[in-house]
DNA sequence: TTATCGTCTGAAAGCGCTTTCAGATAGCGA
DNA sequence: TCGCTATCTGAAAGCGCTTTCAGACGATAA
């Protein structure tokens, strides 16, 4: 049983040229050679193109390794999500990567499963590898995590959420303030009996801010949301499916459930088609996050649109400018949009 | 304006203890902390005891970059993928990430959207970075993209394709034979007349596959697709919906619908709701990949589901093992599984 | 006790690159 | 023509770690 020679791999091969063998083949020093490639602009044209050729000729690729380790830069920007399976936060690593990706500048991620002590481990493992910056989600988490960031003295951003009183930068926006803005879209339109299914919230600062927008939104009016009204689940359609079912089998019924993510928001839009409810008349319901799929499952769903690209965009920006030696603030909360569509209207009397 | 102290950047600070001060404090040999590090079964307890005394003490974290140049092993594994905002790669990344985790790799990411020149550029860079091994999606790539490969001598493996007649390490599965697979469960139903809305086949050769698996079935049985009954659309739900439109459009109408990837089933489906046609009776619906909505949405989407999660963590294990010097064959394809559900069903008499 | 072996440790030589520092070169005014 | 300055280049010293090589040490056998 032998391996296909056409791709085997042998790890006993002559290595690629080395910055040298283009210094002695173009005719000139390695520090000249490093500086073609490193500040072209302070070499002079006729040697630049000659150690141009050189590299073109021994088909040269620097060793990042002896780049890092002379530089002290590993061009390496770690990304640790929650998940990676979700469109969620793929749009915003998507976004973060071809930020960076401009700059030389490489991601390397990590998911985290919601789990603090994994998330602990990938930390441990990127700042091994000498990532020049660090990007994260929510601001959740033991100081201890931070202290040792911190002491690594790696920048690092926060997404997904917004203020933390000024103790870590952030890109994201306010999730309480949002979750509030979609319950004052229903408040406004006369509902008074709401449900809502919502995200496990320990670890997840995400999901307890929306929880607790909607909370106070509704304490503002007088109202207040019933803990047994309260359906905590981890995230999906399914969940979201059964969860309507058990919110829709107590008496009195809620007339409007708000879903802190939107494929809890597509289960109960589902299942209110096969429970014979009429969405919005005998129901409304919120998603968040406007999926790809918000627009199009009938009737539309009302949803909050949030920035997930920008996140990703704005962060890559961020610890590129940090990098960079700029003064940075990182900018003030993104914007977020409610969304209205169909699955939202005033309650029938 | 000015940064908060808390969190700002200083590039100028002391550094983390290294191998040497550890040593020094341990009153051993920096050779003898490196051992302790890499591999302490030959060191004698006492002093593995004490240094590792020493690392606590001063809070060592070994320097990623010099280790690699010392070793020339970075323990990066780079992965490219054509997209990272859909759940469908997402997921094959969160598996190959978690596999290698645990052997102190770490997965560097980047997305190609579809460009070839842009999956080239991301090579590039990898390999400067001096990734240890590499994972792609699908074959269809230039003869020079390979050549730049194994002249870096990184063992690499193509994901999401089955068989190129040995001349790549694959671990897929054949998106032809899972193609005819659907369009044959179709047939068997008695459907005569098909239309395909597929994903762009140029430089995709997953999507080319599907297409060409739906043909040789039909052509197997004496029938044959009509070019203008394929519409190639990027992928998405709105595109699905509108090429449902415009394939029920003409007459005679398509019993069966075949589509080559899920979210055009899901808008299939719904547009089919909007224009009063039900599902199957009217039009039998096939999807691809089996989604996290397809078992949802009604009536429930007949679809293949693809062994995404069990590619990712293959060829992180496939990787791994080849690092590891093992001789090793990349397994057969992988299984795919056809998954009946409402969506289909025999054509109206 | 001495010779022999095996095991473990330390010295030292890089890995391939960046960057400082000083020296070379060219350009210019006098 | 000479001297001074402004540019650009090269020599050399690491960056922090791994790994080879040889030597030290203790244990076993004779």
């Amino acid at each position: 049983m032998t391996i296909n020679p056409e791709y085997a791999f042998k790890a006993d091969t002559k290595p690629g040229a080395t910055l040298e063998d283009v210094a002695r083949e173009a005719g000139v020093s390695p520090a000249t050679v490093s500086r073609c490639l490193n500040n072209p602009g302070i070499v002079r044209p006729l040697l630049k193109a000659r150690v141009d050729a050189a590299i073109e000729k021994l088909d040269y690729v620097p060793h990042g390794a002896a780049r890092s380790l002379a530089s002290r830069r590993s061009r390496l920007i770690g990304a640790i999500f929650p998940s990676l399976d979700s469109a969620l936060f793929g749009g915003t690593l998507e976004a973060l990567q071809s930020e960076i990706a401009g700059s030389g500048y490489t991601p390397v991620v990590a998911s985290s499963n919601y789990d603090p002590e994994q998330e602990r481990n990938h930390l441990r493992n990127m700042l091994a590898s000498g990532i020049d910056a660090l990007m994260l989600v929510g601001a959740a988490r033991e100081a201890s995590v931070y202290r040792l960031i911190r002491q690594r003295q790696v920048p690092y951003v926060l997404t997904w959420v917004a203020g933390t009183d000024g103790a870590h930068p952030c890109i994201g926006f306010d999730n309480r303030a949002a979750a509030a803005a979609v319950t004052r879209h229903l408040l406004d339109m006369g509902h008074r009996r709401f449900a809502m299914i919502s995200g496990a919230t320990a670890n997840n600062d995400r999901a307890a801010g929306r929880l607790a927008g909607v909370q106070a939104a509704l304490e503002e009016r007088g109202l207040t949301l019933d803990p047994t009204r309260i359906i905590t689940r981890p995230f999906g359609v399914e969940e979201g499916r059964a969860a309507l079912r058990l919110l829709m089998a107590r008496e009195p019924r809620p007339t409007a459930i708000i879903c802190g993510a939107d494929p809890f928001a597509y289960g109960a839009l589902l299942e209110c088609q096969t429970l014979g409810l009429t969405v919005p008349d005998d129901l409304s319901i919120t998603g968040f996050d406007d999926m790809w799929l918000s627009a199009s499952l009938p009737p539309g769903l009302t949803t909050l649109r949030t920035p997930r690209n920008e996140m990703g965009t704005l962060a890559g920006r961020y610890m590129l400018s940090v990098l960079a030696g700029e003064e940075t603030l990182p900018p003030r909360p993104l914007d977020f949009e409610l969304i209205v569509r169909g699955s939202t209207g005033p309650p029938r009397q």
